[in-house]
DNA sequence: AGTCTATATCGTAATATTGCAATATCAATA
DNA sequence: TATTGATATTGCAATATTACGATATAGACT
């Protein structure tokens, strides 16, 4: 045990959990905000922009690209990391679908 | 080793980080899908929907109160669960922001 | 009081994540 | 081709998560 059951869920509900999770640690929330944050997407100097060490920052990117959160293209020497809107696109439809159906309701419970 | 630095990011990223972490499992994907679904949230049968165990369910639908993404009010014998607009207005608004940031870039490298 | 039903908590095993030093890779450049 | 600079990979320790059986708790109903 301790492994996630993810074969008794949906597909759509893994699709999120796996964007959410990707999303789920502070500095891979840092590094998307970096990234819109600078202009164009030529980023080299992620690694100077967190207070972690390179190694570390490494793994984060490894894991928001294997998400489809961000895509990196190799720019010669450097890596060129941006944004996937795919991805973010998924999941801002699916927080809007839900804020949508709860507008509907409203009468609840609680 | 092996604990988040949270202390070295923004609060606002933590607190985005943490909603997303709590959705970063897909038995909370399906909670949050069936409370939404289901009309009322007099909910006494949360376990019932789920291929988890009774611990398994209890110990995710905590996560989901201590992020906030989830109330529980106790309803006599049963609790009555239902979602927090609060905190997902916060994670709507947050993936929103970053698509029209990217709206309006539009030109980049990749 | 005793029983049933719904939910929580404890304890624990299996697995995953986080972080980093050391090292590898590989393109650019001297 | 040797060196430099940017990024990835490996290996490992610390910690967190996931899952569940056993057990506890607490309201409802005999």
């Amino acid at each position: 045990m301790g492994a996630t059951k993810t074969e008794h869920f949906t597909d759509k509900q893994n699709a999120i959990a796996t964007l959410a999770k990707a999303l789920g640690h502070p500095a891979r929330v840092a590094i998307i905000d970096y990234l819109l944050k600078v202009d164009a997407c030529i980023c080299g100097d992620i690694v100077n922009e967190l207070p972690l060490a390179q190694p570390t920052v490494s793994q984060h990117l490894k894991e928001l690209k294997n998400a489809g959160l961000i895509k990196g293209d190799i720019e010669g020497n450097t890596i060129c990391y941006c944004i996937d809107e795919k991805a973010l696109d998924k999941l801002q439809n699916y927080f809007a679908n839900i804020s949508t159906k709860l507008e509907k309701k409203k009468k609840g419970c609680c």
